[in-house]
RNA sequence: GGGAUCUUAGCUCAGCUGGGAGAGCAUCUGCCUUACAAGCAGAGGGUCACAGGUUCGAGCCCUGUAGGUCCCACCA
């Protein structure tokens, strides 16, 4: 009994079926083989707070693309999926949701807090991996990992220790970047600038020996209460003579020093610069070269100290009120300007982030940004689109020390112990440690590492390092890294030295960079704009097909794309017209297996789509391997719609249709070898509807995402009957735009004439004749070497060595047929005179390669000899 | 301030190493032709931002200009 296809394809009914279906068969599932090569994907791991955004879409369907590609390659492909334990996001949902409840993080200790994360982290974190897997993504999750897993644990102590033995893990107290609200300190990536409109406080400071003041202008007055310096450029004739003395500083009146240091900058403002060392990174630099002392005056929330009464307790923005309105009363306020300036917030929340001198936990970054600059200079690791390499090394050669250390609970605490008795330090990989020194047993620092410190081992951390285990051996390095612009600084860079340092070979041979999926206005999709779409609404609408087809053309690598429902709603149609295809080919498939044809039974019309089948192959593996995703997508799009559906499948409709037709078995077996081919090209885009009609059409229960992917072979290019195919296309395309420009009905038939004195092209229409006659409308197709029999009121176009004649007498209007003709040949004409220019331009002849020559000459040619055949008709009308 | 990137049909975008401008959607005209109206057949629509240059030949390479987007940067 033959399997039939529904009417119209169904992507809701199949999805979840196929893919539970490929899980239980253990397709996605990799193991170390000798036998095979690797082909190793990791999956930059999402947030377990997240939810399937369209950025994880496209990710995800690209990685997919090309994990299945390799896989039908013969490669042991491997794509490990895994979740990230996103410290402050993570941490700050779990402090939301005990705040509902009436708890602080302190209440409960950091024991029972860790618990209550775990147990957040079973309930939310498999939402989604279970979004993920609608994608169809094909990861192996028998090997799903998590950042905070025992095996990352493991890998994330060693490294620690590894690299503080080094002397490339200080620690130490520097300016940092703090978030006031998540009460963490941040890394310098983790600070986004935007620009706020603010004030210029011009501020006038007295001298302390009376001998007059020096004006100064602040945006941050509050800070003033931390001052310790104030600085002017030791060129600047103005302040020469002031340097050494001292000012009073308002409010505070506290005796500070005018310092003389090159980062102030002349010609800006007054030339006079504040210095506040505890609160802005480059007045903590100028307060290390003048050995300045550092007064912190906020606490870690951003409210004044104790230290200064009046103001204590006060948030920073409060008491900067309250201080103007002091420095007016004391007359040490010039004036106001509006300002406009950058200012850094937390990536995280958007709290403007408060810099504050703070004892943490740094990554030295320079011994270990060299070899990771090398790496992609060499081609070790190589970026597509290639220009992605400029921001990285830029970034890499300006890089300062990283700050790992988090004030957080969840994350991998820092493995470093501390006696409270002696003041001893010790790093290691125990869970535990005692003092060496007073045998006391020491307590492990309570801050946690930044959750990109361990996202950076997660290619090796992954595979089992540091143990030396076989997939570690056999898997890395792996080769594609798939992600985003937005997060070279954060993770691929990071990935790339650890990678480097840890496990002595780079962690990826090419990073695939795309963009941002935008909304239709192109704006950011956004929580707050509310203009985010949903996957996975996309998905119960038009399938996950459609989502990732849409995903993926259209659109370059690294570009941002917006989203158009219209787009999927394309796509939808396309998974259809595949869908539909399949049905045809099914409707007339016979009960019994289709004999394999030779290729002297194929007739031209099955080699020329068995030719352009084999070439599409050999494109699109060409395209997958450089990464051009789209293009080979456009290319498997157009060949199945235009070329295999309405022309192919049109041309061979006579021939299923006739019982008595010899060549009907070859038509069967073309279109069922070219509908194979075309599934598998395709089901690395639309896994589920490739899948369902090749199991249904084989009737197998094998699966196509383990079928053999097509390679192109020297034996199914018919490059001759190519020809002979387009000729007859030419004609066909010719007849239709006469007969809907003259609107003769399709059911109204003519006859055709075909009329020439080149033998191949009569003998291309011979044989094409029954497929020609049906394409063209016509009741019958005479081909012939005179115009016998032809009316002159027929209508005529011409083709390369051919005119066709069709007689539609009573709806032929001779002057309207001259009018066309002339037309024609004024094109021809204009044709004509650019190839004759181009040929007759010595320089073109004696530079251009050859072939080129050879093609514009067989363009003249051709254009001349249809010339003559339409000066000749247009000859015969006038008579 | 530095850098990247974009500017191509009404809209959204492709266009790989330079060799006669493409797609989808939209518009217009015919078609319910027994796989598909989620379809078929046709049509219209572009000084490829602008100005120079290299070249036999430039949407593509170089320089500059204008506008947009993004990233980086310690000017208080």
């Amino acid at each position: 009994m033959k399997k039939e296809l529904e009417k119209n394809y169904n992507p809701a009914e199949i999805e979840d079926k196929l893919y539970s279906q490929w899980q239980e068969k253990k397709y996605f599932h990799a193991e170390v083989n000798k036998d095979k090569k690797p082909f190793t994907i990791v999956m930059p791991p999402p947030n377990i707070t997240g939810q399937l955004h369209m950025g994880h879409a496209l990710d995800n369907t690209m990685q997919d693309i090309l994990i299945r590609f390799k896989r039908m390659q013969g490669f042991e492909s491997l794509w490990l999926p895994g979740t990230d334990h996103a410290s402050i996001a993570t941490e700050a949902k779990i402090v939301e949701a005990m705040r509902e409840e009436g708890i602080s993080k302190e209440d409960i200790g950091r024991e029972k807090f860790l618990e209550r994360a775990w147990e957040w982290k079973k309930q939310y974190g498999g939402r989604i991996v279970s979004q993920l897997k609608r994608m169809g993504s094909s990861c192996d999750w028998d090997r799903e990992r998590f950042t905070m897993d025992e095996g990352c644990n493991k890998a994330v102590k060693e490294v620690f220790v590894k690299l503080y033995d080094k002397g490339l893990i200080y620690r130490g107290e520097r300016i940092i970047n703090w978030c006031p609200k998540c009460l963490t300190s941040i890394s310098d990536a983790e600070v986004e600038f935007e620009d706020q409109a603010g004030h210029f406080w011009h501020l006038r400071y007295k001298l302390s020996d009376g001998s007059g003041y020096i004006n100064l202008a602040t945006t941050r007055p509050e800070t003033l209460l931390g001052d310790t310096a104030v600085a002017v450029n030791p060129n600047d004739d103005r302040y020469k003579d002031m340097i050494g003395k001292t000012v009073i500083l308002p409010i505070v009146h506290r005796e500070i020093p005018i310092v003389a240091d090159d980062y102030v900058d002349m010609d800006f403002g007054t030339g006079v610069v504040k210095i506040t060392p505890a609160h802005d990174p480059n007045d903590f630099e100028v307060g290390l070269r003048h050995n300045l002392e550092i007064i912190n005056v906020m606490t870690d929330d951003a409210k004044i100290v104790e230290d200064y009464p009046k103001y204590a307790g006060m948030d920073r923005y409060d008491a900067r009120k309250v201080i103007v309105e002091d420095l007016e009363a004391e007359g040490a306020l010039v004036k106001i300007e509006d300002y406009s300036h950058n200012v850094g917030t937390c990536y995280r929340c958007h709290t403007t982030v408060e810099p504050r001198v703070s004892k943490q936990w740094f990554v030295k970054m320079k011994p270990l940004a060299t070899p990771a600059i090398d790496a992609v200079k060499t081609g070790k690791t190589k970026f597509v689109p290639e220009h992605f390499d400029k921001t990285y090394f830029h970034w890499l050669d300006n890089i300062r020390d990283w700050c790992i250390s988090r004030q957080l609970w969840w994350g991998h605490q820092i493995p470093a112990f501390y006696c409270d008795e002696c003041g001893e330090m010790m790093v290691t990989k125990d869970v535990s440690a005692v003092c060496p020194k007073c045998g006391k047993p020491m307590r492990q620092d309570p801050d946690t590492l930044d959750t990109w410190f361990s996202s950076a081992l997660w290619p090796f951390s992954t595979l089992g390092w540091p143990d030396k285990t076989a997939e570690m051996d056999y898997f890395y390095p792996t080769n594609t890294l798939v992600t985003g612009y937005d997060i070279i600084f954060f993770w691929v860079t990071r990935m790339i030295f650890s990678g480097i340092e840890h496990a002595g070979e780079v962690p990826f041979d090419t990073v695939l960079i795309h963009g941002l999926v935008r909304d239709s206005q192109g704006r950011k999709m956004s929580k707050s704009l509310g203009n985010g779409i949903d996957p996975l609404e996309v998905i119960d609408k038009y399938g996950a097909d459609a989502l990732r087809f849409t995903l993926i053309t259209g659109n370059a690598p690294g570009n941002d794309m917006r989203f158009y429902w219209e787009r999927v709603e394309a796509s939808r149609n396309f998974a259809n017209k595949v869908w539909n295809a399949s049905r045809f080919i099914m409707m007339n498939m016979p009960d019994g297996e289709i004999m394999k044809v030779e290729s002297d039974k194929l007739t031209n019309a099955d080699k020329w789509i068995l030719s352009k089948a084999n070439d599409l192959v050999h494109d699109v593996t060409e395209n997958l391997e450089k990464y051009e995703i789209g293009m080979a997508a456009d290319k498997i799009y157009n060949f199945i719609w235009e070329e295999f559906c309405d022309w192919y499948i049109e041309m061979v409709k006579p021939r299923l249709y006739n019982e008595a037709d010899t060549t009907k078995n070859a038509a069967l077996y073309t279109l069922k070898t070219v509908l194979i081919t075309s599934l598998k090209l395709l089901h690395p885009y639309m896994p589920f509807v490739t899948e369902e009609i090749f199991t249904t059409i084989q009737d197998t229960e094998e699966s196509i995402m383990v079928s053999q992917w097509p390679v192109y072979m020297d034996s199914m290019s018919f490059k001759t009957e190519e020809v002979g195919v387009e000729i007859i296309k030419g004609a066909v395309r010719n007849i239709r735009n006469l007969r809907a420009e003259m609107n003769v009905a399709p059911s109204k038939k003519a006859k055709v004439f075909v009329v020439s004195d080149d033998e191949n092209v009569k003998d291309v229409f011979t044989e094409g004749n029954v497929f020609f006659a049906t394409l063209s409308y016509a009741s019958e197709v005479i081909v012939q070497s005179d115009k016998t029999g032809i009316d002159d009121d027929a209508v005529s176009t011409m083709i390369p060595n051919a005119t066709i004649y069709m007689p539609f007498a009573e709806l032929v209007d001779i002057e309207k047929e001259i009018d066309r003709l002339k037309k024609e040949q004024e094109k021809l004409a204009k044709e004509i005179s650019r190839v004759d220019g181009m040929l007759s331009n010595p320089n073109f002849v004696n530079k251009a390669p050859e072939a080129k020559i050879n093609e514009e000459k067989e363009k003249q040619a051709k254009y001349k000899q249809m010339m003559s055949q339409v000066s000749e008709r247009l000859q015969q009308l006038s008579k």
